[in-house]
DNA sequence: TATAGCCGCTCAATCGATGCAGCAAGATTG
DNA sequence: CAATCTTGCTGCATCGATTGAGCGGCTATA
């Protein structure tokens, strides 16, 4: 098996594996590329290469082969983050999808820094990716363009942009179908009606805009208004939020709108430090799902963005390239927990 | 900007931007890859092509490139799962880290499936790769085998290999820490002492008998023997372990070490199915940290992998490759909490 | 027996970037 | 003023795989 000693730079190739073979290198690549069929080569040379190829650990340069093929095959993936569940998922179950389609996928993780966002759309164009989903950029258009330049097709996913289709959660339904759960919960265990407030993102971001549009759209119905001090967005930062969480006055009944499971952590950790003495007249509910955020007393309910849906559609549109750039909508999952425990929807 | 309309399949090549600016490829090579200096090009025509290829949003084709050089700058990364903080983690971390080193990084997820996870390996070392750090692999000695006949340097990293130098947790000393402060809070709230149970992982999983060990070791310390019954090995899945926990019976007091937060899902799912009315007669502790899981009631604290000093020795190894395949232990970080805080370790 | 057709393979150009060798023109030296 | 050096570039082979064109040798047909 193991021919090579591990410390020679030199790898083995088709010339190679053509000279132990006696035979030609095009025999060789139409054989471990499965061309060979169709170029005529009889089983019997095909067995022997491809036994030959085993025993040597022969591992065929993708660079060469790519440099000469006219498709890559290769997707790639921009995510902000992997430590949390909605992108981890998302990346996890990109590669996944672009494998059962005899695609390979090539994710990188930008931690929200638009300079480092565009500098990895770059990398990946240099890589050849035949398309390219970017998730959560700060800047999607920058990168848009500069693909459109490069001839490489560009999918938003959950922050959509202008110049490429964009796929995103429908965070306007998807928080005022929250928000109705909330109130409709504190009204039934505080038997009154109040304001919620609404914590996390920062207003000139996409997603936060339509959720707060969701949350005062709820508000309303109930006719309900908000004061706007109960607005707070100060980012998604655990910390920035916990600071926030600590400086608020909450009344003895109240309840929260967390935007972002992100922001939940400094926020959870905030209401932790404040009383341990169990479930209190405090609620929230919040977008975004975690297994554990789930299971706290104070919970009613998450809207978990559908990945599974979205991602379905980016490789519909990587398959069939639409017009212009539409902006598609998929719903979210609205998840009502009761006591620490995840209830089914009745609807 | 974009000179190109986005469907043609040409990407512009030096070919292309000589032929623009009036000079050669090579000029046009050596001005883009920082060689001009030494190749003796002037600053005008460096600046000239620059501008050009800059004006013509001109990406080169790292697929040409890396064939005709002798490095790659690439490194690649397997990892399990993405969806897990700790992975995730990794994942990023990792990735962070290799671009302030200059180097490109791939990481790719291959959820626990041993040929997924010997595919991937494949196809990292087609594209070159120049090191493969291999995270979690249920067969680390098969890759390892293959990579040094490709003469790629692989470093086992969480799971050990015996082929290849490996970087694991202290899991052994992690879970008796664990275990010892388990035991110490049951005494403290409890007043009384008796064996844990020990749910989640594997039997023949490296980390799981090394935590197991541990967990054995603080009991002993204490004149504890465990009844085999306790010690519950049925895989890391949440599913899984939610089965196990409803089908336990749990003394009135009790106390569990959970080994990993996948497992803890289950377990804590289960247990709030059970109890609705705050902490109660049961202590957990878990492998792994989890910004949520860290303020559960019954959480008594989680020792968390030190995956910034995992990574550091990984590239160490990576910059100086030791002799053999020596197994390097990084202690746990353990995070004691109180009530649902994080409090700071007293040591 | 000429000729057409198929079989099983090989040859050589090509993809785009790189880097060594080398060349022409000007500057410097003895 | 010839010899040498320096400057600023260009030419060309090369990396490894792919693929269209093509070539002997054999069989089938007229």
């Amino acid at each position: 098996m193991a021919e090579n000693d591990g410390t020679s730079a030199k790898r083995l190739t088709i010339y190679d594996l053509a000279q132990i073979a006696g035979t030609s290198p095009s025999a060789v690549s139409s054989v471990l590329n499965g061309t060979w069929k169709k170029r005529r080569i009889s089983d019997r040379l095909a067995e022997r290469i491809t036994r030959i190829a085993e025993e040597q650990g022969y591992a065929v340069n993708l660079q060469a082969s790519v440099l000469r093929r006219e498709r890559s095959r290769i997707v790639g993936m921009i995510v902000p983050k992997y430590d949390n569940r909605y992108f981890g998922a998302i990346a996890e179950q990109f590669e996944a999808m672009a494998r059962a389609r005899d695609l390979f996928p090539v994710v990188t993780c930008t931690r929200r820094e638009a300079d480092l966002e565009f500098a990895a759309a770059r990398a990946l164009v240099s890589y050849q990716v035949e398309s390219l989903i970017v998730t959560g950029a700060t800047e999607p258009d920058r990168i848009g363009d500069f693909c459109r330049a490069a001839g490489v097709r560009v999918i938003n996913l959950d922050l959509p942009g202008s110049n490429m289709p964009s796929v995103v959660s429908d965070n306007f339904t998807g928080a005022r179908d929250l928000t109705r759960l909330i109130l409709t919960r504190i009204r039934r265990d505080f038997g009154k009606q109040f304001p919620l407030f609404f914590i996390g993102g920062r207003a000139y971001d996409h997603n936060t805009r339509e959720r707060l549009r969701g949350f005062m759209t709820a508000h309303q119905e109930a006719g309900l208004s908000v004061p706007e001090d109960r607005i707070i967005m100060h980012g998604y930062a655990p910390e920035k939020n916990e600071a926030v969480m600590d400086e608020l006055d909450l009344p003895d009944h109240s309840a929260i709108f967390v935007n972002s499971t992100i922001a939940l952590e400094g926020v959870v950790r905030a209401l932790h430090r404040r009383r341990h003495d169990g479930p209190t007249g405090l609620r929230f509910g919040c977008f975004d799902w975690d297994p554990f955020a789930a299971l706290m007393q104070e919970n009613v309910g998450m809207a978990q963005q559908d990945v599974s849906a979205m991602l379905l559609k980016v490789f519909d549109l990587v398959d069939h390239p639409p017009e212009g750039a539409p902006q598609i909508m998929i719903p979210c999952i609205l998840r009502p927990i009761e006591n620490g425990e995840e209830v089914p929807l009745r609807s």
